[in-house]
RNA sequence: GCUGAUGUAGCUCAGCUGGUAGAGCACGUCCUUGGUAAGGACGAGGUCACGGGUUCAAGUCCCGUCAUCAGCUCCA
C-alpha cells in the first residue's frame, strides 16, 4: 500500500499502482467524471497513470489552472493531428498551453500558407478528430531511438529539442494517428474537447531567436463545454470595447497621424486635460517629498550618450544623430545624462544629499515599426522621471520612498499591478559595471522589497544594463502586459560621469543614483487608465465633468449663468445651446461619458433650480446649484473613485 | 525589422465572379423650441492608402511601397 496525501492534508491508503482516477472515485463520482488529470508531487499525470510511491496528489479539473493547462496542452496535440491530416509534411516545433489556450509552432511544407481563412477548416478537422475519443498514450524510448526517429522524419526542430535532453529517457505521446515528443500530462481522451476556436495565426521565430527561421504559430483555445467558449468570446468582445485606441478616438483624447509620424501621439484638448491632472497630482506629491523640478532640452550632445553608454548600446533604437556645426546631437532617448550634468554643475557636499531632481521629460526612441501600438508603444513619450543622488547609507530609505510613491500612484487610480525584481542574467555580457557591485545592489533591492512586504517575483535578465530595477507591471484590456512604474538602482552612471560629493570626512565619494518613474510613461499610463476605467473617468479626472443642457432656447440664458458659475469655480464644464431636443443633448453627453449633466427647462428656470443627471445612472432629480457645487467639491479630490 | 491579415467620405462600414462609387452618423443651410439616450428637409463631401502592371475597361486581378491590426524579436 502507498499513502496518498490530498490537498486538504488528509492521507489515504491505496494499493501500489493506483491511479488518480481511482483516488478521485474514492472522493466522489462527480470529481472523477470532471477530472482531466492529476498533479502528483508537482508533476502532471494522466488520470490513468499508475502511481507507484506514496505521493501528494491533486485531482485536476478544468476549473483549476493545472487542469486547464493539461486540457489545452492536449488540445495543442489535437490541433497538430489536424494539421498533419490537412497539411501532410508539416514539421512540428513546440506547442505549449498558455494562459488562455495554446499554440503550436509549425513549419509548413514548401508553398503552403495558412491564413485566418483556413482556421475554420482546421477547427472543423479538430472537432471531427476529437469525436474519435482517442486516448493519449504515453510511451518511452531511449534517447538514441528518439533521435533516430526524428532524424529520419527530417524534423530538425524535434532533433534540436532532443539534443537538449541528452542522456534522458524520451517520452512520446500518441493519439489517433499522431505521435509527438512530449513530457506528459494529458486529458483522458480527445472526446472531452467539445468546443474549439482557433484565434489567430502569426509568425514566430523558432526558439524565440530572430536569427532563426520564422515558423507559423497558430493560437487557439478549447473548452469542455460550448457555453464556456461563448462566454470567452463575449468577454473578449467586451474587453475590446475598452481598448484605448478605440476609446481614445471616440472620446477625442489623442490622435496619431502619418502627417506628423507613426508612434508620435498628438494630445487633443481632452486628453491633454487628463494628462495635466495627472501631472498636477504627482507634482504636488513630489514637492511634499523633497523633489526639485528641473527642465532640460529635448536634444543633447552625442558625447553625453557615449559617456553614459546608451550610445552605441541602444544605437539600433535611437533616432540618428543630428549634425550641427561639426557637433553631433541626439534627440534625447532618456533624461538621465541631462540630470547628471545638473548634479555635476557644482561641487556637492554630503549635506546636499539626497538631491532629488524631477522632470516630466519627453524622450524619443526609434521603436521598430511593427512594435508601435496606440499610446502603449510610441516613438516619443514623456517620462515622469527623477534621479535621486544619495549616499550609500541613504539608499534604502530613498528606495523605500520611491517605491512608496509608486504605490501611492497605483492606489490612487485603483490599478492592480504585479511587481518584478528585475535582476541581471549572470550568463549575459550585456551589463556594465562590476558583478560584485551588482550583487550588492540586487541584495539591497530585495531587502527593500521584503521590508515593504511587496508581493514580487524575480525576473532574471530583466535588469537594465546599468543596474537592477523594481518594475511595476499591469495588463491592458486585451491581457497584454506592460511595464509602468520603475525604480532602479545605479552604481554605474556615477562612475561614468565621475559624480562626486565631499563627505564629512573631507574625502570625495561617489553618490548612488536612483532612477524612478511612478507613472513610467505618461502615454502608456494613460492608455492603461483609459482601459481601466473603460473611458468612464472618475469625476476628478474626467476631461469634462459636467454638461449644462437647456431644454429649450428660452433657458439658454439661465443655463449660461449656471455654466459661468461652475466654470468660475474651476469645474470643467460644457454647455449645449444648440436648437436640438434635450434627448439628443443627453444622448451625446452620455456618449462622451461626461459624469454629470445639468438640465434646466422652464420649470427649473422659474424655481431657480436645476435637474441633475448622472452618467450611466440617469435622472437624480431636482437640486439647487449650491447642493450640486457641494457635491462636486466632495468628488473633485485625487483618488476619489466616484464618477 | 520578421510572418500573416487589412487599407473605400471626418467616423463606422457596404460594394457578388472586373463595366466608371454607396449607406448611416458627423458636417452646412433651413424648418422645428422639445422634459432625461439621437425631430425633419435639403446640401456639400471620395485620385477607392500610394506607385507600377495586366485589360477595351481596375475599388475589384498581379507586383512593389507605406500604414494599421494580431503575433514574433526588441524595449534604457
Amino acid at each position: 500500500m502507498i499513502e496518498i496525501t490530498l490537498p486538504d492534508g488528509s492521507v489515504k491508503e491505496f494499493p501500489v499502482g493506483t491511479t488518480a482516477y481511482d483516488i478521485a472515485m474514492s472522493i466522489s463520482e462527480g470529481l472523477a467524471r470532471n477530472s482531466v488529470g492529476a498533479v502528483v508531487n508537482g508533476e502532471y499525470y494522466e488520470i490513468n497513470k499508475p502511481i507507484i510511491n506514496s505521493s501528494e496528489v491533486k485531482i485536476a479539473t478544468f476549473n483549476d489552472d493545472d487542469g486547464k493547462q493539461m486540457f489545452w496542452h492536449s488540445s495543442a496535440h489535437l490541433m497538430a493531428e489536424a494539421l498533419q491530416v490537412l497539411y501532410p509534411g508539416t514539421k512540428f516545433g513546440i506547442g505549449p498551453a498558455i494562459e488562455n489556450g495554446f499554440y503550436y509552432d509549425v513549419d509548413l511544407p514548401d508553398g503552403t500558407k495558412i491564413t485566418t481563412e483556413d482556421l475554420p477548416l482546421i477547427e472543423n478537422k479538430m472537432k471531427e478528430l476529437a469525436k474519435n475519443n482517442s486516448t493519449y498514450n504515453m510511451s518511452e524510448s531511449s534517447w538514441e531511438e528518439a533521435m533516430e526517429y526524428y532524424q529520419q522524419a527530417g524534423n530538425e526542430y524535434k532533433v534540436e529539442l532532443i539534443e537538449g535532453l541528452k542522456g534522458q529517457k524520451i517520452t512520446f505521446c500518441k493519439h489517433g494517428g499522431f505521435t509527438d515528443l512530449c513530457r506528459g500530462g494529458h486529458i483522458p481522451n480527445t472526446g472531452i474537447i467539445k468546443a474549439v476556436k482557433l484565434l489567430s495565426v502569426a509568425g514566430a521565430y523558432w526558439r524565440g531567436n530572430s536569427d532563426n527561421k520564422m515558423m507559423t504559430r497558430i493560437y487557439g483555445i478549447t473548452f469542455p463545454k460550448q457555453k464556456m467558449l461563448d462566454e470567452f468570446i463575449q468577454l473578449r468582445e467586451e474587453a475590446e470595447k475598452r481598448d484605448h485606441r478605440k476609446l481614445g478616438k471616440e472620446l477625442e483624447l489623442y490622435m496619431i497621424t502619418q502627417n506628423i509620424g507613426g508612434g508620435l501621439p498628438v494630445w487633443l484638448p481632452k486628453g491633454t486635460t487628463i494628462r495635466r491632472i495627472l501631472e498636477d497630482f504627482l507634482k504636488k506629491e513630489l514637492l511634499k517629498r523633497g523633489y526639485q523640478e528641473v527642465i532640460t532640452p529635448h536634444i543633447g550632445n552625442l558625447n553625453l550618450y557615449k559617456t553614459s553608454g546608451h550610445y552605441p548600446y541602444y544605437s539600433e533604437s535611437q533616432f540618428s544623430p543630428i549634425k550641427v556645426e561639426e557637433e553631433e546631437y541626439m534627440l534625447k532617448p532618456m533624461n538621465c545624462p541631462h540630470h547628471h550634468q545638473i548634479y555635476a554643475s557644482k561641487p556637492r557636499s554630503y549635506r546636499d544629499l539626497p538631491l532629488r531632481l524631477a522632470e516630466f521629460g519627453t524622450v524619443y526612441r526609434y521603436e521598430q515599426s511593427g512594435e508601435l501600438s496606440g499610446l502603449s508603444r510610441v516613438r516619443g513619450f514623456t517620462q515622469d522621471d527623477a534621479h535621486i543622488y544619495c549616499t550609500h547609507e541613504q539608499l534604502k530609505e530613498e528606495l523605500i520612498n520611491a517605491v512608496d510613491l509608486t504605490q501611492l500612484v497605483f492606489k490612487t487610480f485603483g490599478m492592480q499591478v504585479t511587481t518584478r525584481l528585475s535582476f541581471r542574467d549572470d550568463n549575459s555580457d550585456k551589463y556594465a559595471g562590476d558583478p560584485e557591485v551588482w550583487e550588492i545592489a540586487q541584495k539591497e533591492i530585495k531587502e527593500v522589497a521584503d521590508m515593504m512586504q511587496l508581493d514580487y517575483f524575480v525576473g532574471l535578465g530583466e535588469a537594465s544594463f546599468y543596474g537592477p530595477k523594481i518594475d511595476f507591471i499591469v495588463r491592458d484590456a486585451i491581457g497584454r502586459k506592460w511595464q509602468l512604474g520603475t525604480v532602479q538602482v545605479d552604481y554605474v552612471m556615477p562612475e561614468r560621469f565621475e559624480l562626486e560629493f565631499m563627505g564629512s570626512d573631507n574625502q570625495k565619494h561617489r553618490p548612488v543614483i536612483i532612477h524612478r518613474a511612478p507613472f513610467g510613461s505618461m502615454e502608456r499610463f494613460i492608455s492603461i487608465l483609459i482601459e481601466h476605467y473603460a473611458g468612464n473617468f472618475p469625476f476628478w479626472i474626467a476631461p469634462v465633468q459636467v454638461s449644462v443642457l437647456p431644454i429649450g432656447q428660452n433657458q439658454n440664458e439661465y443655463c449660461e449663468g449656471i455654466y459661468t458659475k461652475l466654470k468660475d469655480l474651476g469645474f470643467r464644464v460644457e454647455i449645449d445651446t444648440r436648437s436640438e431636443k434635450v434627448n439628443r443633448k443627453i444622448a451625446e453627453s452620455e456618449q462622451m461619458k461626461i459624469p454629470f449633466a445639468i438640465i434646466a427647462g422652464q420649470k427649473e428656470l422659474e424655481n431657480g433650480t436645476v435637474s441633475l443627471r448622472q452618467h450611466g445612472k440617469g435622472d437624480l432629480g431636482t437640486k439647487t446649484l449650491e447642493e450640486i457645487v457641494e457635491m462636486f467639491n466632495s468628488l473633485n479630490v485625487p483618488g476619489s473613485s466616484q464618477h
